[in-house]
Parts: structure tokens; sequence; C-alpha cells
DNA sequence: GAATTAAAAGACATCCTTGTCTTTTAAGCC
DNA sequence: GGCTTAAAAGACAAGGATGTCTTTTAATTC
């Protein structure tokens, strides 16, 4: 029960940009990398990765960098999952049985049925948005003291 | 929410040889990784870490093998994923933040606090035993087909 | 005791995730 | 236009989980 590190960089990289949004429109990828404690380049591909999704926009040269689209704050943490690229099948068994099924069940299906859809529903309802309605001083260092 | 292979080799092996059990007392690698379709050498593996934890016996030359022993239903399913190898870290955040923790959330630690709690609860009181409590013949198929 | 059998052990090989480094592309600034 | 800046892209490296193969060890059987 743990997100790929892909999952938290991308997530977090998020939060930062739209909470830093009242400052300034773009922010820099060396400046999120610092500022987060993530290793910039792998960051980068997976910024890459999101703006092609359209989950951000990007912006060269001088002053650029990476801001919010109209889509950031409606996103998923399904689509952020997605895109970080864990194919994380929620049909899927505990056990990776492909057979595993309510009528079939592996040894273990009674025991995590329930928790299973418990975290379907979580990350196919909860958006960026909802995850920033929170006092803003301590959110930010939420995300950032690893 | 998905277990690492090992985990579910571990599971699938345990509970094969306790269903044999009837028939006779040692189960050989090989029939095990013939019947369960797993990859025989790395399967051996995970057995060794089982035999020596003490939740299975093997033994050696003719007509040897692996059988249950007096712990074996008895293991709960937290035993076998760490011997299987996997920090798991219930205490740990979602997002691997380490300062994570009630008084300073991460932002998905109100959304998963009660799903990692009672994932915790399964995993720690959910043992071998238990899982057998079912119906035989289907029982065996459902940890055979993959 | 010799042959046989099967687990134990160790050396590699493969794949995927994660991470680093360098080069390229494109935008703004003068 | 040339310089600077910053993202984009690509090659490559490290690490762990997974998988295969061969050799070693030890027990049983005769």
């Amino acid at each position: 029960m743990v997100f790929s590190k892909s999952f938290g960089y991308a997530l977090r990289a998020i939060l930062y940009i739209a909470l830093s949004k009242r400052q300034k429109e773009n922010i820099q990828l060396d400046e999120i990398a610092d500022q987060l404690a993530l290793p910039r380049h792998f960051l980068g591909k997976v910024m890459n990765k999101l703006t092609s999704e359209g989950i951000l926009n990007s912006a060269k040269g001088p002053h650029g960098g990476f801001s919010i689209t109209e889509k950031t704050l409606q996103t998923t943490l399904n689509k952020i999952i997605e895109i970080t690229g864990e194919s994380e099948q929620f049909d899927s068994c505990v056990l990776r049985l492909r057979k595993c099924n309510a009528a079939n069940p592996c040894p273990l299906h009674i025991q995590v049925e329930s928790l299973k859809s418990q975290w379907h529903q979580i990350v196919s309802t909860t958006t960026v948005g909802e995850l920033m309605k929170k006092e803003y001083p301590d959110f930010i260092r939420s995300i950032a003291i690893i």
C-alpha cells in the first residue's frame, strides 16, 4: 500500500506548482527539485508525461517553467497513477492470479475484497483540487519535508 | 495493493503442501513448481527462507521434500511478508514521506488512514490455517490456476 | 559403502524502476 | 541576430526483484 516513487514525485510537484500559483505563474524544474528534494532529471521525465497529458503546461526559455492548466485541479489520483505508469490493475488479484474472481476466488479474495473497492473509490474520486483544501503554510511543508 | 511475486509463491506453496498432507507427508519442489506453474529454482530460494524460519520442514534424499510444521497453520500473512522480504513499512506514508504522521499529515494521509489500518489488521491476524477453511477441490484449483 | 535422490547454495542473466549525464530544441531578452 | 535560459529528449548507469543454471551437500535406499 505504497505508491511508486514516480507517482509521489508527480503528485507533490503538481501540488507545489498549484500552491505557488499565487506568487508567480511559471515554476521551474530546478526550484521544484530543489524544494521537494527530488532527483532533477528523473523528475523532468515525470513532468514531461504530465504536460503531454495536459495535466500541466510547460514553457521554454527565460521565465519559463511549469504551470497549472484548467485540467490540473480536476485531475484524479487515478489519472496520475496511469500517467506515472503503474498498470495497477484494480481488477487484478492480490496474488496475481488472472483467473481469480468472485466465482473462482483466490484464498485471499474475500479478505481483501472490501479493501480493494475502498481503494478504488479513493483514487478514482479524489482530485488534486480536493487535496489542496487545507491551511497553506503547513500544507506546503507537508509535501516538502521528507 | 498487490503482493510481491515472492509472497504469492510462498503462500501458494505453503497452502499446497498443507492441503497435500492428507496424501503424503513430504512434497517435493518439482511437484509444487509443476502443479502451481512456478519457476522451480526461484521457488527453491523462497522455500529455503520458509524452512529456515520454521514455517516448513524440509527433508533431503529419496522421498524427501517439504512438509508442514506445528507452526505452519498459525503463521500469519504478515510473517510471510516479512520472510519474503518486503520491508512493507506499515507505519510508512503512501507517498514515502518519512516525517508524515497524524500531527504532520501528507496530502493523502487522511484519505488512506482507515484503509491502512484495515490492511494491517488483515495481514497481522489472518493465518494460513484460516485460509484453508474451505471446500477442498475448488480450493486447490484456486491456487493452481493462474 | 555406493548409488540415488532431492534440497541447498552460488553464480549469473533479465527486466523494470529509478537515477544521472549530455545534447538538443525553443523561447525570451538584449 | 546572437546570447541566455529552461524544458525536451536521449543515452546510459545503478539497483532491486525476478528468473535460470550448475554445483554442492546430505539423506535414504540398497
